[in-house]
DNA sequence: ACCTGAACACCGTTCAAGT
DNA sequence: ACCTGAACACCGTTCAAGT
């Protein structure tokens, strides 16, 4: 009544606006000052009426998350696993890039997210669909590490938010996730429901980046860079 | 007077009780709920009696920091570079593995503490002694990326927090350091101070794993726990 | 029933008042 | 001169009171 704009942004006030909002503000000013209050003044709300779209700040970082994993681009027409990889993962970088706090929060989200799990089953599905393995795709996920995030050490054992998805919805979803779990679950030899072997895969990747190392230097490399 | 015990374990307060104190607490209830004034009850003292030995809590975290990163241990005795490095990055995991909260703190540092430049420096050095090119020791670090951390593509421009060290101090202390970071410098072809081109470095990463998983790939690689 | 202002239990840090 | 309690400007979230 009193101030008309404000009234039209208020009546559009939605999951995906404030979610949307969070992002660019946190763009803007950074992760650190963003919060539940400044963004509702950004919005032009009382800060209680976030709750009515997300729980708390921990589910506004989910939705953030989600937001910008589900800027990565899936790589077009039919190409050999490799490039479509290499596609895929510098298309995850580019949203990175166009949100600089986003790695830092995927990495400090306990729980993966519905977009992150998308993403994750779309690496695995390339490994697969190269004829990769159930095991040597597990490892290489592990290698990939960051560069893949949210990929984490504890996305098996701690179990994705299921929260209103029936399992079966899940195996439908994200069929490469589910296939690379069960094998981990069923191969454990040490601990029961241990999950991955973390020293394992760090060592695997360790040692495949300095083997890669001393094949450079064994080849005399030199960075096109150098004069 | 009132309790001879409390005035004992103030007596003592000083910057390494303080910092010790600090990565317990983390190490037991996790770094989100450590704040300057439940450190300080933990110590027996009032809040502003932290301010005598930190600065603030930024400084707090980058003391955190160099007591977990100064418990990597040098590898002993003469070995090739790829043996000591290996030794002493999994011992820089058993460090992290300690203090789980490290890893996350480190990332979030805007510069290098002293700490972090020595384990730097240290890294750097064995790829010089193992006669790697500046210029190659150069794109490794980065390849090597957190699994060395704190390296981040940041640490060259983001200069370290020079505070009452000289130049000629620094050069003498972190000199692996200082000649990959004029190599950088001087090497730049593309816009003046840019530092490091973290296109190519990703993508040199990235492509060093992705060969690495293709040769695997090829020879039927499993891993032993496969049956 | 819905919305929201005040309140609660915290923060890191400043600063003036007390010793 | 040193120390420190109160205060300031924030948080995320609860909850009861108002519409």
């Amino acid at each position: 009544m009193v101030h008309e704009t404000d009234g039209a942004r208020r009546a559009t006030l939605n999951r995906d606006r404030v979610l949307r909002a969070a992002v660019a503000l946190a763009d803007e000013t950074g992760i650190e000052s963003l919060s539940m209050r400044n963004l509702a003044q950004e919005l032009g709300v009382v800060p209680m009426a976030l709750y009515k779209h997300v729980a708390n700040k921990e589910q506004l970082l989910d939705g953030m998350v989600d937001v910008v994993v589900g800027e990565i681009e899936a790589p077009e027409g039919d190409t050999d696993w490799k490039s479509a990889l290499r596609r895929r993962i510098l298309s995850a970088r580019r949203a990175l890039l166009r949100h600089l706090w986003a790695s830092r929060v995927i990495e400090s989200r306990p729980h993966p997210t519905p977009a992150v799990l998308d993403h994750l089953n779309a690496v695995i599905g390339t490994f697969r669909a190269g004829g990769f393995s159930v095991d040597l795709t597990h490892h290489v996920m592990h290698a990939l590490g960051s560069r893949v995030w949210g990929f984490t050490p504890e996305l098996f054992p701690g179990q994705p938010d299921t929260q209103g998805s029936t399992p079966q919805e899940l195996a439908y979803r994200y069929p490469h996730v589910l296939e690379l779990a069960m094998a981990v679950a069923h191969d454990e030899e040490s601990v029961v429901g241990g999950g991955c072997d973390d020293q394992f895969e760090f060592e695997f990747a360790l040692d495949l980046l300095l083997d890669g190392f001393e094949r450079l230097h064994r080849q005399g490399w030199t960075s096109r860079r150098d004069h």
